[in-house]
Order: C-alpha cells, then sequence, then structure tokens
DNA sequence: ACCTGAACACCGTTCAAGT
DNA sequence: ACCTGAACACCGTTCAAGT
C-alpha cells in the first residue's frame, strides 16, 4: 500500500546517477564557494544524501577530486579547441589562440583549474581517465605545433621541446593569474596572454647577438 | 619557594619568540609531511604550547600561512642570487641561471612553494611583508633582464614584457613539476628549466618565416 | 601580556545495520 | 546494490579564565 507510493513519484535513489549529482554538487560548490569549500559532506548534502553515501562511488574524497578534474580537462580541451577555429587554418594564429584559450579558461574558471592541478593526488597514475584527459589537453598544443612546423612556420627542433616550453608559459600565467599574483592586471589576461606568446615566438635575444 | 624553580630553568613562556617557533614548526611539518598536514594545532603541538596560544602571534591560520610563505620568497631570492653567482658576469648566463634558480628551488622544497603560491590569502594586500618579499624576487628577475639590455644582447622592449614572459615560463615549469604532471622527468628539473629558457631566448619562429 | 581548557561547529572515514 | 546513523579522531576559532 504504501510502497506503492515510493515507486511512483519519489524513488530511494534520487537522481539515478548519485556519481554524476556529486560531480555537479562539487562544481557548483567549487564554481560559488571556491575550492576549499568543496567537501564531501556538502557534496553530498546538496546531492539531498547522506554524509556517508558518497563513499559508494568514490573511496575517499581525492577520488572526487580526481573526478572533478577530468571534467575540467575535458572543457580545458573544448575551450582551447573553440578558441583556435577563431584563427581558421593559419597555423600560427592557431598556435597562439590555443594557449590564450587556455590562459582564459583558466581565470573563467579559477577554482576548478586549482582543482585539476593541486589536488595533491598521491599518484596521478591511480586516475587513468584523469591521466588520459589531461594528455588529450596537451596534444591539442602538440598538435598546433606540428601543423605550424609543416607549413615551415616555427623551428625543425623536437616537438616536445617546443611544447614543454609553450605549456609551461601559459600555465605559468594562467597560475600567477589564478593565484592573484598579477592582481592590477586581473581584467588584462587575455591582453597577457597574447604578449608572452607573442614574446615567446620572436625570442628575448637582439637580433644581432650572438655569443662572441 | 616553588616559584623560583620555575623562573630558573622552565620558562613559561617557552622559546622567549613563540611566532619564530612556530614558523620553524611549520616548516618542519611542510618538509616532512607536506602543505596539507599544517594545522594550526600541529604547530602548536611541535612548539610545546597550547593549541589556542598561537592566536596571540596570528589573528588566524592564514597569517601564519602567510608568514610561511614570506620566509619562502626570502629563501627564493637568495636562491636565484646564490645561482646566478655561478655565472659570474656574463649577463645572458645570469639572466637564465636566475630562472633555473627558480625552478630548482621550486623542486628542492615543493610544499614550501605551494604555500607560497597556493595558499589562497584573500587578499595579499592585507600581508605587506609577503608582497614585499614577492616582489624582491620579481625585482632579481628584471635587473637581471635590465643588465642584459644595457649590454645590447637583450632587445630593448619594456622589461616588463620581458620579466612577465620569463617569469611565467619558470613559474610554470616549476609548478609543472612541483604538482607531479611532468613525473617521468622530475629528476630532470635542471635541464628542463635550462631547455625552457634557451627556447624563449632564441624564440619559436623559424628564421626566414615572417607573415607574409 | 601571554597562555590555558572547555566548548562549538565543522571535517574525512569507518562500521554495523537497514532495505 | 545502495543508503543510513552513530561514532572516532581530527580541524579552526571563540571565550571565559588564570598568572
Amino acid at each position: 500500500l504504501e510502497t506503492s507510493v515510493s515507486t511512483s513519484s519519489a524513488r530511494p535513489y534520487h537522481h539515478g546517477d548519485l556519481r554524476r549529482a556529486l560531480i555537479d554538487s562539487s562544481l557548483e560548490i567549487i564554481a560559488t564557494a571556491g575550492a576549499r569549500a568543496l567537501t564531501l559532506r556538502e557534496a553530498a548534502r546538496r546531492a539531498g544524501v547522506s554524509h556517508t553515501a558518497p563513499y559508494r562511488h568514490f573511496s575517499r574524497k581525492e577520488a572526487l577530486l580526481a573526478a572533478v578534474a577530468e571534467e575540467g580537462f575535458r572543457d580545458l580541451t573544448a575551450a582551447m579547441l573553440e578558441r583556435m577555429d577563431k584563427a581558421a587554418d593559419d597555423p600560427l594564429r592557431r598556435y597562439q589562440e590555443s594557449g590564450i584559450g587556455y590562459v582564459l579558461f583558466a581565470v573563467g574558471h579559477p577554482a576548478h583549474f586549482r582543482v585539476m592541478f593541486g589536488s595533491d593526488l598521491a599518484d596521478l597514475a591511480a586516475y587513468p581517465d584523469l591521466q588520459e584527459a589531461g594528455w588529450a589537453s596537451y596534444r591539442v598544443l602538440t598538435d598546433a605545433i606540428e601543423a605550424c612546423q609543416r607549413a615551415g612556420l616555427v623551428r625543425a627542433v623536437a616537438v616536445q621541446d617546443l611544447a614543454l616550453t609553450s605549456w609551461s608559459l601559459v600555465h605559468g600565467l594562467a597560475m600567477l593569474l589564478v593565484d592573484r599574483q598579477l592582481e592590477p592586471w586581473a581584467a588584462e589576461a587575455e591582453n597577457l596572454a597574447r604578449l608572452v606568446t607573442a614574446t615567446l615566438h620572436r625570442g628575448v635575444l637582439a637580433t644581432n647577438a650572438e655569443t662572441p
């Protein structure tokens, strides 16, 4: 008699997918209250379950953070690709826009960006999906560089060397902005990203200055 | 009768400088157990005082983190300068070594480096000593660049532009290493730092590739 | 001034138990 | 399978109180 009520409207398993609901709650908490406010108990609260229910889907808090970070890398990849499309088929501009997209994603989602990198996972290898999502982002960059090399626009040295340098550059700028070390220029993120990438492309040495 | 004992050997104020003792405890915790293990109560425990005693010297945990970060920036400045001395008076090498010193400090003290940047201080301006210590590190870099410009070795554009680019580059590499995103090359920090700085100096564009 | 102990409102995690 | 409630060992912070 009473069970028929519960089967129709209110299900015991609230969302049909608690795992998904917890990730969504986490993103909501992160976006509104910051990474420090993301707590297993609060995520459970917002999903409408007891504070121990998350342990059915995440062995520990770290695992939830890994899932949130994984989603972040997928969003990052999409943001970079979207930005590159604005550059049509100019390889050098696509290369630069990938970096600008990286920085703009970071300042647009600072807390999420922090979780993607700062969440000191004991061993990243324990989360292969996260690792793969990170690699996918990195591949966007290496692909862009290789396209430039094929067009003869970028020096024909090892892609990994150029990619590591480019990644370090935009990651550093992103981190400095996210960590509020460049507070006065916080609103200038896009211009700063354009500046530093242009400087990397051109180089720093004076034109006629080779070692004596 | 009993008071004479306490005045001679065991003082009520344990270290004569609890503030200093708490910072030292914090550095010890950070170095051995990581930034997450740094807790006001644990720092107090190691300093041999009650868990509320720290509030006499630090209004909240954030203030202790700021003091620890400040010390970190002073150490960073020293590490950069020390490293630059190895390059004698070659301006370009001094410039490069400042960056290598930056990265090596980070990988040598990963948890401390994380506190220096990651400890999301609501407003950095509330900690002027910390801010000044950070600027001092930055000035080492700008000084090195200006020396190169005076010697005609580096392009005569705005120092701030070159400094921001250089800082982003080494900070990004440092962060990626500290956050274990470059795990396979963890032992290669110095070589990676040398590689990325050399790439920035030289630039990425192909020699004969100017826009059509 | 400097320090303490009790108290409050939180955590992450474990465990026996319910359906 | 999925979820709950009580419990444990922690936090940061506040407050009345002691010397």
